[in-house]
DNA sequence: ATACGTTTTAAACATACGTTTGAAAAATCA
DNA sequence: TGATTTTTCAAACGTATGTTTAAAACGTAT
């Protein structure tokens, strides 16, 4: 072998088993007997179990960061001067994560899904590392969703964002779990893509509905959603 | 004290730092010390650690189950013959959780966050647990949800179904990670009520959202999604 | 009071974990 | 080549986990 791919031997497996189980769940052996390496190369290559976490997240995030900041950047230069539109901004991020990872299709789903663990699992040590070190295009992506959503108040966005994370990072990181209770066979297979693009219309259209607190709720009235 | 408080004692400790720190993360000896009650107190009561895990969510879902499918019964026959909307039946189902803990704010909290949990974290023997105890209420809101959404096709629901839950069980289960990320002191706080006032007719929009698959992206043209 | 089933307790169990060690092996460079 | 650094390896370390044990304490009915 080239030089020493052990240390992505050993980022690949500990990717997956963390996808697939968690971070508390997958044990150091686990993911230096799949890695075919031995134990302690994962504290001589990355010193403890937290950095092997750490590293694991930065390897896909750092060049997604940087991918998406140029899709931001593309997008508002060819909407010149003017905001752009909630979903080209959810477009544009979501074709830089599927962009990312157009070698494998698993690539895009095991990147999901640990997001999403990312946030479920209290790991304050992963929290604050993915605060720092990444920030910047967090905070341009929240600007964008501002500027494509001027009516709602700061609270509402607020909490809408969080439900547009939920349930992009749930679906994604959900294995199949909800699969099966949800429908015992349907033979419908679907690729992440497909998934996105029926996301981005459920998100658009939630983060733009009516303002709540309004309606009341009699029988038999149609609810006050658009459409 | 009356009788035997131990098992309850316990069931309250696993449940709040269950919710804290997900299953793994937490050990018998924090739940016992907690509780104020013997190690082994745990394998005398419940037999094992999963059947504890299993236990706290009986707890709480077999009266909840209960409620909702009354909550059901009433929906069905106010609105006499005719399918509930789909903001009733969400309704019908938030107003549930809420009126089942309506003495402690903090136990809806609990209850959502330990729901996100049951799916994020793979734990199999919980999975096989639901599916096959409260697996008749949850058929019954899928009905509903189909009856209250007759436009789409089967698979199209089936995602969308997928985003609800996902909007849900996330934004419930997030501890305060995504709060710190996304906003460094908003200083609102807000109620686990106020959060499913918003949070619903976000997923009704997003149900109800025009059908995707249609709108090519160019730009500067406004999203297809209504208004 | 005594006997009996239930519950609690302290201690130990076996196992698995993350981490460390020191020597062997491989790679690098003089 | 020989010297030196880097990497691998088997083994052990200390700690924490879930679980079991056997005796003690308790409650209750005879």
């Amino acid at each position: 072998m080239a030089q020493s791919d052990t240390v992505d031997r050993i980022l690949d497996a500990a990717e997956e088993l963390f996808a697939d189980r968690g971070f508390a769940e997958t044990s150091l052996r686990m993911i230096t007997s799949r890695a075919k390496v031995n134990l302690a190369a994962v504290n001589y290559h990355f010193g403890s179990k937290k950095s092997l976490i750490q590293a694991v997240f930065a390897r896909f995030l750092t060049p997604f960061s940087a991918t998406a900041e140029a899709a931001f950047d593309d997008l508002e230069k060819s909407c010149n001067g003017k905001a752009p539109t909630l979903n080209q901004t959810l477009r544009a991020l979501t074709e830089s994560a599927v962009r990312m990872h157009q070698r494998s299709e698993r690539g895009i789903a095991i990147f999901m899904r640990l997001l999403g663990l990312a946030y479920t699992q209290s790991q304050g040590h992963l929290r604050k590392f993915l605060e720092q070190e990444y920030s910047e295009p967090f905070s341009r992506f929240m600007g964008l969703l501002k500027e494509a959503t001027p009516e709602l108040s700061t609270v509402d966005r607020y909490w809408r964002i969080q439900f547009m994370l939920g349930a992009t990072a749930f679906t994604m990181s959900s294995n199949e779990a909800l699969r099966d209770i949800l429908v015992n066979k349907m033979g419908v297979e679907t690729s992440v893509q497909e998934i996105a693009a029926r996301l981005v219309p459920f998100l658009a259209a939630g983060m733009q509905a009516k303002d709540p607190m309004l309606a009341p709720m009699p029988c038999d009235h149609e609810s006050l959603a658009v459409l």
